[in-house]
DNA sequence: ACAAAAGTGTTGTTTTTACACCCATGA
DNA sequence: TCATGGGTGTAAAAACAACACTTTTGT
């Protein structure tokens, strides 16, 4: 087509791309090929739970997930996923792996086959957020018939490479330990010691000495006790702590130096 | 234009777009938005090094990087540019964080244009590599002018947010010291005690006791001891080591208990 | 002779670990 | 009274840190 312009050719492109593009929203307001899965962990009832979708399509289990949108950062995309399914706001999220291989969307275009975009590579950013069970709300989206939390200690079959997203995890949740605001994010903002020793020992996979777990955080001078116990329960009122920001933060900064093992 | 089918469409703008991918190679060849970086260590005279690039357009300093082909795994396409850049195989390559900010890359534009798709949004994902300083050869890409082995405690300006991945990078590499083979990636295959010593001393920025250096270090029955020394020296020959795979192997596996702090 | 490497002994300190008590208190 | 929570004392074991002294050996 030597009479047309480069001009014309451009401009042809545009009006014919735009309708492309009207057909499939998600292809102009999300970054392609990349994704995003949270691994969402809460502390109830003396487990460490999981949050889970179950896809209304597959009958599987799925972390939640999002996409980046165009000028949006990473980190701000897997907030907004996450309070879409849970509500939650500012919550603690750290990244801990990327999920590159191309064979591990393989199964994509079977799980999503109603959506065309869905069935691209995805290379996936693999965040895991702490949050208070209370302040959380579940919320299926709309792929999802269930949104559940899960004891990990009892993972039901998962999409994909979840399980493996979700092993990887735990694994660096138990390394971050002594380096990151964990027990803060996952307890009420007032526990008790008996509650944050069960937290530790979920975690770490092991029991603790009761006493001298309490001799050795309280010897952080990052707790601050308070004046009343918590009443109500079927025994003695044990006593209410909260986290000192200030010298939890400090203490973290270098690392809480082996604090348990 | 209601006598359009949407094939015929399609058909057109298939045609169009091919003739655009073809104006950009890049964009056929590689996953858009993503790229990576890699901070690659090695460990000689006595000091930690990092490979830098110096961009031939704004003689600024940079980290190789690379990316992503359309079905590459992310691991395999940092593997293909250190290649390019070192000419190392099998080298230690371990990923370590994300740099997913918008604004990361704004002066992408300015700094590569000549290249109008290295001007897009480009989220990276950064590795560190360990790699023989006897086993490489420096090979500097045609946006470069040099390509150096620079001290840690000696960098230069640099490009971008080089500077924070390289320093993250580090962080990093303190952390997984009791976890990743560290030592085994950084020195020859045989090596000596003080060579060892120096490196961990160099990595976590301290002095450690000599005496107590090696027995602990022996201690874990990671090492074996060579029948010969090392000859030629100006003093008494040194000992020569080599890492015994299995038992560093399966002691890493668990992390080193408190090996050094 | 000297300097680097190597090996080992010793000592005091700190940390860890494991028990053992004792007390408080809500049902 | 019992189950749970909370506080403390202490003794043995292990780990750590700091020194000191010795030996080896290539130049």
């Amino acid at each position: 087509m030597p009479g047309w312009s480069k001009t014309w050719t451009f401009f042809f492109m545009f009006v014919l791309m735009e309708k492309l593009i009207k057909d499939s929203k998600a292809a102009s307001e999300y970054l392609s090929h990349i994704s995003l899965d949270c691994a969402v962990f809460c502390f109830q009832g003396g487990q460490l739970k999981v949050l889970l979708l179950k896809s209304r399509k597959r009958q599987q289990w799925m972390l939640p997930g999002g996409f980046v949108r165009q000028d949006e950062d990473v980190k701000d995309a897997a907030h907004r996923a996450l309070k879409e399914r849970s509500g939650a706001q500012k919550v603690f999220l750290q990244e801990f792996a990327v999920f590159g291989s191309p064979a591990r969307t393989k199964g994509n275009k079977d799980l999503f086959d109603a959506h065309a975009w869905l069935g691209q590579r995805f290379i996936s950013i693999g965040f895991y957020a702490l949050v208070n069970y209370l302040s959380v709300t579940l919320v299926a989206d709309h792929l999802s018939e269930a949104c559940e939390w899960c004891s990990v200690d009892h993972l039901p079959e998962m999409a994909l490479d979840h399980k493996d997203i979700l092993n990887q995890a735990l694994e660096s949740l138990r390394q971050h330990l002594n380096f990151k605001p964990i027990g803060y994010n996952l307890l009420q903002e007032e526990f008790t010691m008996p509650e944050l020793q069960r937290l530790y020992e979920t975690i770490l996979g092991k029991k603790l000495h009761r006493g001298n777990f309490a001799r050795k955080i309280l010897s952080f001078n990052i707790l601050e006790k308070l004046e009343e116990p918590r009443k109500g329960g079927a025994h003695k009122s044990p006593n209410l702590y909260r986290f000192n920001h200030e010298n939890y933060k400090a203490a973290l900064e270098n690392g809480f130096q082996q604090m348990f093992n």
